[in-house]
DNA sequence: ATCGCCTCCTGCGCGC
DNA sequence: TGCGCGCAGGAGGCGA
């Protein structure tokens, strides 16, 4: 289900809940996630203060004294706030109990990853988390200053992929799906199956601004269900993005009337309009 | 280094 | 209604 705004439309919704309280307990009902889930995990958690609820890319970090747990929805995670006693269902594998509340992960395609990296955490930031394997060599935040048109145009040059899995890759920017991948091409008029290394400064200027846009815009439409976050049925608001080409094959383009077309990219559905995204 | 393909898993919608 | 099929928002790992 996530992408980069749902990630941090569930860290905002969850750390008013959690923020300086203490983990009470820790329930792994299935193990057998992406990666297992520590064994350990519970004795390092139990008694421990949160002290930071942060994100790096699609990756959720809840920070205690002596580590950080690392959460991943995958592509069918979810985080929810709910009373402890609460029944679990089918695909509730995790809880962190925090007295009368608990934070439950429900993922049913178990994509996703609960993880824990040891080390204290240090500075404002994510501090000693970014040591682990799966974040130590993640691109740019996209919504950084540091992402900007020299960064991606330079590491663009003699890159014989698509444009399209370029922006994909977290290794060049963290948090740019499938979706938002498709909707900040349209929004720059760039065709997305044009090589990485061939496209133009002047459009990296006009990607790197669309896809700040289409992040940032997304993340404020998420904040509008966040009041519903600890319901049973709350979920962010994934479909509150007004999606410009993603899943409109055959339908009128807004700027130009002409069918968006839906081709297969890296395994992946890409949409585009063929008269606004020439090359 | 870079690239493309494969994989994990379940649910859902569609066509027959 | 029921069934089989294809597809789904991620992304690490592998072999070439």
């Amino acid at each position: 289900m996530p992408e980069l705004p749902e990630v941090e439309t569930t860290r905002r919704g969850i750390e008013p809940h959690i923020l300086d309280k203490t983990i009470t307990d820790v329930v792994v009902r299935e193990r057998k996630l992406r990666w297992p889930i520590p064994a350990k995990l519970a004795e390092r958690l139990k008694k421990q203060k949160i002290l930071s609820v942060e994100r790096r890319g699609k990756y959720l970090l809840i920070c205690v004294k002596d580590g950080t747990l690392i959460i991943h929805l995958g592509m069918s995670g979810s985080l929810r706030i709910l009373p402890a006693n609460t029944p679990a269902g089918a695909h509730d594998h995790f809880d962190l109990v925090i007295g009368k509340q608990c934070l439950r992960l429900r993922d049913p395609r178990k994509f996703g990853a609960v993880l824990w990296q040891a080390g204290p955490k240090s500075g404002s930031q994510s501090g000693y988390v970014e040591t682990h394997k799966l974040l130590a060599n993640l691109g740019p935040e996209p919504l950084s200053d540091s992402f900007d048109t020299d960064y991606l145009f330079n590491l663009s040059r003699k890159r014989q992929v698509s444009i399209k899995n370029f922006i994909m890759n977290s290794h060049v920017v963290v948090g740019v799906g499938n979706i938002y991948a498709s909707e900040s091409l349209f929004r720059s008029g760039i065709r997305p199956t044009s090589k990485a290394g061939k496209v133009s400064k002047a459009r990296y200027a006009r990607l790197v601004d669309s896809i700040k846009q289409v992040l940032a815009e997304a993340i404020e439409q998420g904040g509008t269900t966040l009041q519903d976050f600890s319901n049973e049925e709350g979920k962010p608001g994934y479909f509150a993005q007004e999606l410009k080409v993603y899943g409109r094959e055959g339908q009128a383009c807004y700027i130009c009337d002409a069918p968006i077309q839906k081709t297969v990219i890296g395994q992946r559905s890409s949409y585009y309009c063929p008269k606004c995204q020439k090359t």
